[in-house]
DNA sequence: CTAAACATGCCGAGAATACGGGATGCCCTT
DNA sequence: AAGGGCATCCCGTATTCTCGGCATGTTTAG
């Protein structure tokens, strides 16, 4: 985020082109409107589904920018995000929408957005985000930010450490990586029936009662 | 991140008291200046390490924000970050550094930063930075947060044609529930038969021949 | 329209697991 | 010396999986 102009904005060079894939006639067109009164961004495209814009993706030259919305009739934002990202690798996507829920946001940044701006957001903030996108940053609305920060949050969070011992936890690494337990047994040189009995503990120990419950635990927490 | 001043910030109610944490006496006296000339916002205590500000917070109210640099003398910011939450659980802290590097960001966020600005950032920055985290949004610099972007897209990326069926997807994550075929087969309403018909193309689409390779190639990539 | 992809259902044999026992030896702490 | 935790080994049985087929109906994309 960045919550002034930036000092580290270059000039971003040349123009800047942008499509706009909206299907709200007045959305759109205060969009369009805003752009046009911006220097060195141009509004080449403007969508009013994702299947148009796709159609027309293979026929003109990618934009740098794309502004998309996920409430799309038809093809949603989500689905095309993927498509729109394999037929113009190059272009960055905006995403620009009113749905902040956190499925949404996952799935938008999962398939290559580089933008996530909400539709409350100042007019003002979208010019901003297409130079931050140009320029290698990400254009974040700061709730948002605050979504991916507290779910950033739980992922690395390994401390919870089973009981297992350094044993056990070895075998259910290696059983987790597919291999049964004779594989286990033959690469520790162990007999199979240690491996069986250490397999009993571990889910003893972590209230399951079968691998692929152990494996979920380990892989989780 | 919010390019401009963003539209849903409401006057966030009294005073907001903040804290300081920079031993850089220029850097200090520069935010103590435009924090003064600020409106709602009070900058309650200076310090220029983190031991200072950790023996304090026992002694006085905590404030709702500190600000915190990480490259202190003596007991970095990073290592600071967990005591301060410890000590003050309510108040947030936004992280203002110069260092943008990976490990510093993500250790930032996995210990619990509410913002993180760079020094190179406008001072505005800051104010706004401010008034985001305690109405609960993020403060993130936008590069920064292009950062976090592409390294949370990395996480849950499938990166061969790993491409589940969403029936599909919806089964392995029943069964990585520690669920066996039948249970999922009675859940889903459907037979035991079709189940395992999914879970074999599962395993041929996953290049493995068990659940338990299975499951780990769906919760690592 | 046709082929492909998807979801669904079924069978059977052999492989692997789950889990109840019981046992031995080592090391560490009390 | 005794007890506890750990790693090791063994057995038998019931359960579950794996995987090879085969087959049908629906939806989708070309």
């Amino acid at each position: 985020m960045n919550t002034a102009p930036t000092t580290t904005s270059p000039p971003s060079s040349k123009n800047i082109d942008v499509w706009l894939i909206e299907d709200n006639r007045h959305f759109s067109e205060a969009i369009e409107c805003i752009l046009d009164t911006e220097d060195g961004i141009q509004l080449k495209e403007s969508f009013r589904s994702a299947e148009a814009a796709l159609k027309a993706l293979p026929k003109k030259t990618p934009p740098q920018v794309i502004i998309l919305d996920l409430g799309l009739p038809g093809m949603g934002g989500i689905e095309a995000l993927p498509e729109i990202i394999k037929h113009a690798p190059k272009s960055q996507v905006l995403v620009l929408t009113t749905d902040d829920g956190r499925s949404k946001v996952l799935a938008a940044i999962a398939n290559g957005a580089s933008g996530y701006l909400l539709k409350s957001d100042d007019l003002d903030a979208i010019v901003s985000g297409i130079r931050d996108i140009v320029d290698g940053r990400a254009a974040i609305n700061s709730r948002v930010s605050r979504m991916i920060l507290d779910i950033f949050r739980k992922i690395p969070k390994p401390p919870p450490e089973a009981n297992l011992t350094s044993r056990e936890s070895e075998i259910l690494c290696m059983l987790a990586d597919g291999k049964i337990k004779k594989e286990v047994a033959d690469l520790l040189g162990i007999s199979y029936y240690t491996v069986d009995t250490h397999v009993k503990r571990i889910y003893k120990k972590l209230q399951v009662n079968n691998l692929s419950g152990a494996i979920a635990r380990m892989s989780q927490q």
